[in-house]
DNA sequence: ATATCGATGTTCT
DNA sequence: GAACATCGATATG
C-alpha cells in the first residue's frame, strides 16, 4: 500500500527548542513548496545549525540588522539571505522569540515535482543534484527574499510548510564541521546529515580567496 | 575524481 | 575595499 503523505505541518513547539536539538530532528522531514503549477516536495538530508549569540559563524552574531531581523523573531519562520551576488539560501528560525538561532537547509531529495525544478536547475545532471547544496536547494524551490519571514507552521495557503514525515533514527545521523565557515565558528561540528545519502553535498573547507588587483 | 577560478551584489569594516 | 553559510565551467588525473 502507498502511505498517505502527512498533511499537518510541524507545530511551532517543534522549532521552539535549542537549535542543536532541532537541526538533527529535521533530517528526513518533508518541506512542501506550493507553486501555481503544483507542489514540490523535498526530503531534508543535510542541515547546519547556527547558534546566534554564541556563534561567530552566524549572521546574527553581530546583532540585528535589516537583513537578519527575522532570525530575532519567533521560531518556525523562514530566514532567506542573498549571497555571493547571485544565490539565495534558506533557514528555519529556532528557539524562543529573540534567540536568533536558525538551521540552514543545505540539501535534500526532491520527492515530488522534480520536473517543476528543472527550468531553474538546468545545470543539474541528475535528480540527486537538484537540491545538493544550500543555494541549489533554494533555487530548486524558487526561494528568494520575497519569502523571508514566511511562517512554515501556518499550513495552506502558505507557500511553504514542513510536514511531519519520518524522522531519521539517531544511528543514521552523522555530524561534522560546517561547510564554508571560517575562523572560530568553523570548529563546531554543527553540520548534520543522513549517512550514505546520495543527495548530501560534498564537504568543502573554507578557502580564503586571492584578491585580484 | 579533485582543483582552480570567475561571476555577481550586499553587508560590514 | 574585503569578505561572503556558493555554484558552474573548465582543466586535469
Amino acid at each position: 500500500m502507498i502511505a498517505a503523505p502527512d498533511r499537518t505541518p510541524l507545530p511551532r513547539e517543534f522549532f521552539d527548542r535549542p537549535v542543536l536539538e532541532v537541526a538533527p530532528d529535521l533530517l528526513g522531514r518533508t518541506l512542501v513548496r506550493s507553486t501555481p503549477d503544483g507542489p514540490i516536495r523535498l526530503r531534508l538530508t543535510e542541515v547546519e545549525a547556527y547558534d546566534g549569540p554564541n556563534d561567530p559563524g552566524s549572521h546574527a552574531y553581530r546583532g540585528r540588522t535589516a537583513r537578519n531581523a527575522v532570525m530575532f523573531g519567533p521560531p518556525g519562520h523562514v530566514y532567506v539571505y542573498f549571497t555571493y551576488g547571485m544565490w539565495h539560501c534558506m533557514n528555519l528560525v529556532c528557539g524562543p522569540d529573540g534567540m536568533a538561532s536558525a538551521v540552514l537547509l543545505r540539501a535534500g531529495e526532491i520527492t515530488e515535482g522534480a520536473g517543476l525544478t528543472r527550468t531553474r536547475r538546468r545545470a543539474a545532471r541528475n535528480d540527486k543534484e537538484l537540491a545538493k547544496g544550500p543555494a541549489r536547494l533554494a533555487t530548486a524551490l524558487d526561494i528568494d527574499r520575497a519569502l523571508d519571514g514566511t511562517d512554515v507552521c501556518a499550513g495552506p495557503p502558505s507557500p511553504l510548510s514542513i510536514l511531519t514525515g519520518t524522522p531519521t533514527p539517531d544511528d543514521q545521523v552523522r555530524n561534522g564541521p560546517r561547510t564554508g565557515v571560517s575562523g572560530e565558528g568553523g570548529g563546531h561540528p554543527w553540520r548534520f546529515w543522513i549517512a550514505n545519502d546520495p543527495t548530501v553535498s560534498p564537504y568543502r573547507a573554507h578557502k580564503p580567496r586571492r584578491r585580484s588587483t
